[in-house]
DNA sequence: CTAAACAGTGGAGTACGCTCCAAGGTCAAG
DNA sequence: CTTGACCTTGGAGCGTACTCCACTGTTTAG
């Protein structure tokens, strides 16, 4: 499978999964004419990456699981250990989450617990808050 | 409030806050010698700025929500209103957390999902697989 | 009066995660 | 044999969120 299918397939672009490669993600053979050639389970690790990102991992985190995946003797065993430490980490996100969900709770009752805390007093309303327009790659 | 101290309280650098002040996040008179002078509510309003970060909120989101807050006509209805949306966010995030820690629950028993699936073959393992060692600011 | 501790500015640099571009090679169809 | 779709590389650039630095001014303690 060749960049342009992965890329179709796996819902993103050329550049990102070459940049992937760059950093060591993903890894594929050359064709002999130069050409990247991936095995098709690419596309469910590069959904695998997408997830994780979403999720709030850095790529470095998720070359981390994939190395450590590479490493281990029992690939199953390890993958299952893998699994069971991002639970743990997605449990302790949900954790943080529910608590300032509390907190924030507690305060819609409240009067004014930020009154004019030292806002944007009254300048460029229109302006964009940030130096060029913001834009996030995920989510 | 100069902002030595209130970097102190906030527990963040002076220059995180004047950073924050150029895009619009914090505002502060000037004293006559041209030092910042923020108000004591800054030191909640940054903390804040802290929370919904770790949350993943972007700083030009805070400074929409910022805004909002400033241009309503009652600041305790439209804080409640926006608190309000934030759970919302929030529960959102906990439902697609929640989702993916199903799925890998589900797979912890599976046998091999992602079985070399274009991993980082047999390359430098002792290499870092990110240009340059990684570092995430909150968390 | 001097030294230290603060404050200010502007600009450079950094890390992450890409995107976009230019210049060129490869390949299949017409 | 040309056209067009696809691939290659390298390098530049961008947006976010800062940090760090140099140089300068202000305030305060001894």
């Amino acid at each position: 499978m060749r960049i342009g299918e992965l890329a179709a397939q796996a819902g993103m672009s050329r550049d990102a999964i070459r940049f992937y490669e760059k950093v060591g993600l993903v890894a594929g053979r050359r064709l002999p004419n130069g050409y990247r050639d991936f095995p098709p389970e690419t596309v469910a690790w590069l959904q695998y990456i997408r997830t994780a990102q979403a999720l709030g991992f850095s790529l470095a985190e998720i070359a981390r699981t994939g190395e450590t995946l590479r490493e281990a003797p029992d690939t199953a065993e390890a993958l299952s250990t893998l699994f069971e430490e991002k639970l743990q980490v997605i449990d302790t996100r949900i954790a943080e989450l529910t608590t300032l969900r509390a907190d924030l709770a507690t305060r819609v009752g409240t009067g004014c617990p930020l009154r004019a805390a030292g806002l944007p007093a009254e300048a460029e309303v229109e302006s964009d808050p940030v130096p060029t327009g913001a834009r996030r790659p995920a989510e």
